[in-house]
DNA sequence: TGAAATGTTGGGGCG
DNA sequence: ACGCCCCAACATTTC
């Protein structure tokens, strides 16, 4: 019998998979598979943090599917030629596969899909990463929206996705034996050094874990909205590297969280959620989102070429304890804080007047949640470039947002040792401590922008811009 | 999903 | 008792 080659991208689970779901309901013999490209054009290739995750989502994956009768079949290079290759080597009847969205993958998919109809092998894709296909919400006037409210009430607010699919309980493998790669080989974890401690200490990647996530979260639902904007309260869902690997749906978190009573929490919550989409929303229609401001006015923009100050915010020393901690959260464990993103990125480009996409690179290669429309809009969001966008005068001040969300250093100290000590009082100030409370934290920089002059700055380059 | 500057109000000290 | 000033505390405006 002809197998269908299931071709396994940002969906590494096996639950609510359409693509999936549909090769078993056609009854061939199935092959899993999963391509390493970094070779097909324009793609963003997986930064470091994104490749550890991979493996170990991989493995899991690959231990899945062996339950229940199966096996992962991994090949390396352009994904295109790969997958044509192996449907014409398997004789395959079709491939099939979940959508994905960057601009790079609907151009390749296109390519594929075509490449296999003409050679008389069937083709489908299938919705499963997103809730609601971008296209599928528009304005009363047809066309894409460029604001969240309205986006959200519009394709949300009376909407419910449809339950999610079960995972199958046993595969129907195809026979033969087929040659796979070493998932060793493709050398994704880190060595010499190896980096990765601290993301071993705080991730679990695959399918088990992501649900085991969520429904620890669900557990404490209710305090998210009151408590998820403090760093220190672990109270956010830390799915989103889940999510991106796809190794939970958004649909099956949808339908786990509109299933508990109705709360302010939960709402908050599934807007996040909308977020996301409204993300993949933007970058289906405006393909430069990764690499060209929305708003044409920002293409001259004077950014900064400051290249020690950018340095010092990539390793958490500006001297700002509130950045500094985030930015050390994300170089040891792969990930941040959302509150703290906001007033890290905003620092980055208001007070140091850095390009937001210098920012944005350093995240794609150090987060394990990278994705790229998520981290293109949030960063045009920061910068005041994107279409539903922050007001350029909002500037976060380090000091008053630590403050305020971080009230006892809680978070700052966890992440700068320096600070152990410091008073409360001090603790997001600490140039303005008396100097004997300073002797403990010598090692601690002093800030490296003055937060008024700064500000001033900024006000000034972005007003230039509306200036005529 | 701000912050700072400016304006307003009202209680209390004081002559 | 009264007017005056000071200045938190809060509200509004501006960037």
């Amino acid at each position: 019998m002809r197998p269908v080659i299931c071709w396994f991208r940002q969906d590494l689970r096996l639950a609510d998979n359409p693509a999936l779901a549909a090769a078993q309901a056609d009854g061939s013999p199935i092959v899993a598979l999963f391509v390493l490209d970094d070779e097909t054009p324009g793609i963003w290739r997986a930064g470091g943090a994104s490749r550890w995750w991979l493996h170990h989502s991989l493995q899991s994956l690959g231990d899945s599917l062996e339950e229940i009768g199966g096996s992962l079949v991994l090949r390396r290079g352009r994904a295109e030629s790969v997958v044509c290759g192996l449907a014409d080597e398997m004789g395959a009847k079709a491939v099939v596969w979940n959508r994905a969205y960057e601009p790079y993958a609907i151009e390749r998919d296109k390519r594929l899909k075509a490449a296999l109809l003409a050679r008389g092998i069937g083709a489908e894709s299938f919705g499963g990463s997103l809730l609601r296909e971008p296209w599928e919400v528009r304005t009363a006037a047809g066309t894409p929206f460029k604001v969240f409210t309205p986006y959200w009430r519009a394709g949300f607010a009376q909407w419910q996705p449809s339950p999610p699919l079960p995972a199958p309980t046993s595969l129907r493998s195809a026979l033969a034996d087929i040659e796979s790669e070493n998932l060793a080989d493709w050398n994704l974890t880190p060595s010499n050094p190896d980096w990765s401690g601290g993301l071993r200490t705080a991730w679990h990647p695959g399918e088990p874990s992501a649900q085991f996530q969520l429904s620890g979260f669900l557990a404490r639902l209710s305090e998210y909205a009151g408590s998820r904007d403090a760093p220190a309260a672990a109270a956010t869902s830390r799915l989103s590297p889940h999510l991106h690997f796809g190794e939970i749906s958004p649909r099956q978190i949808w339908h786990a969280v509109s299933s508990q009573p109705p709360s302010s929490s939960a709402e908050k919550f599934l807007s996040e959620i909308g977020w996301r989409e409204f993300s993949h929303h933007l970058l289906f229609y405006n393909p430069q989102l990764p690499h060209a401001p929305l708003d044409p006015k920002f293409a001259a923009f004077p950014w900064s070429s400051d290249a020690e100050k950018f340095v010092r915010w990539t390793r958490g020393r500006t001297g700002f304890p509130i950045v500094d901690a985030g930015m050390r959260e994300l170089w040891a464990t792969g990930w941040m804080h959302n509150r703290v993103r906001m007033i890290g990125a905003s620092f980055l480009v208001k007070q140091l007047g850095v390009d937001w996409r210098r920012g944005a690179e350093w995240f794609w290669d150090t987060l394990v949640d990278a994705d790229l429309a998520n981290n293109s809009a949030s960063w045009q969001w920061v910068a005041g470039c994107g279409t539903d966008a922050a007001p350029f005068f909002r500037i976060f001040n380090p000091v008053l947002q630590g403050e305020k969300f971080d009230p006892h250093g809680a978070y700052v100290r966890r992440w700068v040792p320096e600070l152990q000590l410091m008073p409360d009082e001090f603790i997001h100030k600490p140039w303005t401590a008396p100097s004997e409370l300073r002797k403990g934290a010598k090692s601690y920089p002093e800030p490296i922008v003055d937060l008024a002059a700064a500000r001033a700055r900024a006000l000034e380059a972005y007003r230039s811009l509306s200036a005529p």
